[in-house]
DNA sequence: CCATAAACAGGATGATTGTCCTGTTTTTAA
DNA sequence: TTAAAAACAGGACAATCATCCTGTTTATGG
């Protein structure tokens, strides 16, 4: 008489839980915007409840900032900072980043932009927390810069290292929006060109 | 026994509320973004009703595209484009505008960021109307740039002028975003500098 | 002067938003 | 084994959103 439907055991997993909750956040947050990606897409996308993500993450804010400090971050990190520290010369570093970059969006159909840029201009004005989280990142990456610059020619002082690491942060991050705008890598393409001249 | 107090007249001024409009949104959608700036909040900053909003821009995305065509496009027209086709050397207008620009942060309190890439970026993947719309005016802007580029140095090839073109805008754009989230003009001063060598 | 349209007023509406609350299940600690 | 906490389920909730609607006022063309 019974149903006989098992309904599929719970298995408690917190922190995978909360993996796939900033996981699938940070894909909708880049894809859609932080405004634009409601609580509710998330959950459905993360195919969880409104329970889970409220025990994980008690306000929208509190997801917004643990998507930068560990997803953004994280890949700012992998896709930028250690290319340019692992690489033969900044130059080459630099090269291969905006190489590789450019690659992924040929390959992809859509360019969503860079994750970091994207909530950097929605949140910053907002938000003082989420603006410090932003900044620290673009912080962190335009110090590494510096420092391989440094390391890569002694004549080079503090003051243009930095002026230098500044300018090749902007370029990608506003090629990026001009990808973004006009769907095509052409824009890191042509700043990739230029840099390497400038780098060289 | 009737109230006296004349309720003031209202003078239907189509133009001039249409204008208003524009501009009240053009400021709002720059501080707080688009999506997080409600229709309400236009209407009351323009101290009219929601009948007259809907009467001029029937929808938001409507007063959207509006204000990227007739307010966005035009700042860009007149603070990036107008001071680099008059000045002596493609250099020189370059350095004049990012200085006019960073000195404009520096005298504000907050760093709202470029009006063209606060959009670009929170509306390009939403709407490809939006996308349009704005690539239309980085295309003009970074047009403009190889124009007096290749007027400069006849030497300089056409796809050489597109890269260098591209550069200055997207350092541009870039460092306006690391401006807005370090709030303070140094990275638009810092790219100048670089700028300069690269276009001296 | 009159008819018609444009310009605006102001509220209704249904959908969506982020947050929170009350249960139930699972795990942990003792 | 048992009490308590953690992990989740699922819906309630008021607030806010963009849009649309019905009126009223003002301008315009004949």
């Amino acid at each position: 008489m019974t149903k006989d439907l098992e309904k599929p055991k719970r298995t408690n997993n917190p922190q995978a839980m909360r993996a796939r909750l900033l996981d699938v956040a940070a894909i909708l947050f880049q894809q859609r915007g932080y405004n634009a990606t409601s609580i509710h897409d998330v959950v459905k996308a993360a195919a969880t409840t409104g329970g889970a993500l409220h025990h994980h993450f008690a306000t929208k804010k509190a997801l917004g900032l643990a998507v930068i400090a560990e997803r953004v971050a994280v890949e700012v990190e992998k896709t930028a900072i250690r290319p340019v520290a692992t690489a033969a010369s900044i130059a080459q570093g630099v090269a291969t980043f905006l190489d590789n970059v450019a690659g992924t969006l040929e390959h992809n159909q859509a360019v969503s932009g860079c994750p970091l840029n994207n909530l950097a201009l929605e949140l910053s004005l907002a938000d003082s927390d989420f603006r410090e989280a932003v900044n620290t990142v673009f912080d962190r990456w335009r110090e590494a810069l510096v420092l391989r610059l440094k390391a890569d020619r002694q004549t080079l002082n503090t003051s243009d290292a930095n002026d230098l690491a500044t300018l090749v942060v902007a370029s990608y991050s506003g090629a990026m929006a001009m990808a973004k705008a006009s769907q095509s890598a052409e824009p890191l393409r042509a700043s990739a060109r230029q840099l390497a001249l400038v780098l060289a």
